[in-house]
RNA sequence: UGUCCGAUGGUGUAACUGGUAACACAACUGACUCUGGAUCAGUAGAGUCCAGGUUCGAGCCCUGGUCGGACAACCA
């Protein structure tokens, strides 16, 4: 039986709902996924992807993939393949329906000859700088150019030369003829095409001619029978002109909704500020793990069900909104918690030398390799005399609440023996401590009877002489203020990078990590979960950071 | 100053479409634990931007404000 958990609709839905009980559309929902390549995506294309494949798929619909080309001086190839690789990567499936606005640059010509006819365009020959001076403002008209009331068999002599490449780039353009006087600036008479001697990456050189992004993003809906045309906030005041131009052109109408779109606290989401950060080398590149970029959340071990998680409870609305990025932590933990393999890592490495164990003797304990999921089941972990553990996991001089290692007491080691701290080595003349010297108790083997001896902690440990060494890159938020975008006088968003977003260590990892692959997640017992670097090759490994775990020792830490 | 849009705990989203504010994250307690993880139980926190109005009854409707956002590329 289908359980209905009643979760209420978003006001898309309701919207769409509306439409199918009213037959708006014959009951049809088609949404697309428009991007420009001009950049990689990030997370906050991910919100739009999700609630656009999401949507379709919920109401039986389709959802197009369509690029919005029609800057060839912006925009790549390189962007339209990384741009279908993450929304693949991310789940979703366009099939056969994958398009171009640059299919329809025949089309959308015969548009606006149309509306030359009509008589609702015209070219005209004034600079850029004289056509926005002559727009006027928020509160003041505009005024009328001069070439507005040409005729409309000079139009299309002048249109037809400007796409047989007469004019050079920015001596006339394309104008609709609405109201100079509108209070939308959007109706003030916009340009719809310009001359652009610039070859583009699917036309080559067939036009010099190219539709402004207004000119095109409604009809390319309008070709494509989209019913639910939805994008974000700033797009609001088009509608009217998208309207217009359909009304008056005379084609199908889609329905334009309009939500808000993602913040996330503690980065920058505008492409052009990512850009800036791969040009400047603040980062590595798109891909550097600590950008909110699809690809650099990949690299950084965030996983497509992770992501589309997050864009279901973050839900949709119209209102400014700034998610607080522990929720999409929350998101990524409680996925890789479910499925990734525990593993014991070292990251800042202290020596304990069990003064009782045998000298030459390994022992190989069995280890749990996901205590969430059985089917999973166990590895072998090679134990000896000498071993390594967290340096952070010994103090000289405990504080109450602190149960790991401290001078005369016992600590668990995780899969293995109960030691017993008896001395430790402290260096005089920098006053760390270098070695610890425990006993261990042999009857106390994980699975022993006498192993369930309550003892207050567990330690990750690894056996000195079969650890492996591997390079370890500490990600943290890559901003230090909450929102880098807020206005500080004679500061921008460049002056809140968090100098300490990346740090690499070495740090020693169990044998079992030999074979892992690029890509492969891992939860480091009590540190946190990593993945493999794509950088990582051989015997040399290299694990980032995801993101660590819920770690309430800090705050125990931070409160005394 | 113009047009459009928005306003609900710290954050985000709900509220059977007019019936007495809920869920998640975050925070805090405690239990449990061979991860100070996970899990479980619980606590606190908004009276819905303000002022009027309609109504038996308003977060939802109306009026007027306030505050915030978007719009003046031959960018998308």
């Amino acid at each position: 039986m289908e359980e209905k958990t009643a979760k209420s609709l978003n006001f898309i839905e309701e919207i769409i709902e509306e439409d199918l009980k009213n037959q708006v559309y014959d009951g049809r929902v088609h949404t697309r996924f428009p991007p420009e390549p001009n950049g990689y995506l990030h997370i906050g294309h991910a919100k739009s992807i999700c609630l656009n494949f999401g949507i379709a798929k919920k109401y039986n619909g389709m959802t197009n993939l369509r690029f919005d080309d029609t800057n060839p001086v912006k925009e790549d190839v390189e962007y339209v393949d990384s741009i279908k690789e993450d929304i693949r990567w991310l789940g979703f499936d366009w099939e056969d329906r994958l398009f171009y606005a640059s299919d329809y640059f025949n089309e959308l010509y015969n548009y606006a000859l149309i509306l030359i006819r009509k008589g609702k365009a015209y070219v005209c020959d004034m600079t850029a700088d004289e056509i926005s001076e002559t727009r006027g403002t928020l509160s003041r008209p505009g005024k009328e150019s001069p070439y507005r009331n040409r005729p409309v068999e000079e139009n299309l002599d002048l249109f037809t030369r400007m796409r047989n490449g007469e004019f050079p780039d920015g001596s006339s353009v394309l104008r609709a003829k609405i109201d100079m006087a509108s209070p939308n600036m959007q109706m003030r008479d916009p340009v719809l095409y310009r001359i652009l001697h610039t070859s583009h990456h699917r036309t080559g050189d067939q036009w010099c001619i190219y539709p402004m992004y207004d000119f095109a993003h409604g009809q390319s809906d309008s070709i494509e029978r989209i019913t639910h045309s939805i994008c974000t906030l700033e797009f609001e005041v088009h509608r009217p002109l998208y309207d217009w131009l359909i009304r008056e052109i005379g084609i199908y109408a889609p329905r334009q909704i309009e939500f808000a779109r993602l913040n996330l606290s503690y980065t920058v989401m505008s492409k052009r500020k990512l850009l800036e950060l791969v040009q400047e080398g603040k980062v590595t590149g798109w891909d550097d793990p600590r950008m909110p970029t699809i690809c650099g959340l990949r690299r950084r071990g965030y996983t497509p069900e992770a992501i589309r998680n997050f864009a279901d409870i973050i839900g949709v609305a119209k209102r400014d909104n700034v998610i607080d990025v522990s929720l999409l932590e929350f998101c990524i933990r409680e996925d890789l918690n479910k499925r990734s393999n525990r593993v014991m890592a070292v990251i800042n490495p202290l020596k304990v030398i069990l003064d009782n164990y045998p000298e030459d003797l390994t022992e190989e304990m069995e280890a749990i390799n996901n205590p969430e999921d059985e089917s999973r089941g166990k590895r072998k972990v090679p134990f000896s005399r000498e071993l390594y553990i967290e340096k952070e996991d010994f103090m000289e001089i405990p504080s109450q609440k602190y149960f790991r290692l401290s001078p005369g007491k016992e600590v668990r080691l995780r899969s293995a023996y109960i030691i017993k701290c008896e001395s430790f080595v402290k260096d005089p003349s920098t006053g760390e401590i270098t070695e610890i010297h425990c006993t261990y108790d042999p009857k106390t083997r994980s699975g022993m009877p006498e192993s369930n001896r309550k003892v207050k902690g567990t330690l990750h440990w690894l056996s000195v002489k079969h650890a492996i060494k591997a390079e370890i890159r500490l990600y943290d938020r890559l901003f230090m203020k909450e929102n880098p975008d807020e206005a500080v006088e004679g500061k921008d968003y460049k002056d809140f990078l968090n100098p300490d977003s990346l740090k690499v260590i070495t740090g020693q990892i169990e044998p079992s990590i030999l074979r892992a692959n690029p890509g492969d997640k891992f939860q480091f017992e009590r540190i946190g979960y990593f993945c493999v670097d794509k950088d990582s090759a051989g015997n040399n490994l290299i694990f980032n950071r995801t993101v660590t775990l819920k770690d309430s020792w800090v705050k125990i830490g931070k409160n005394q």
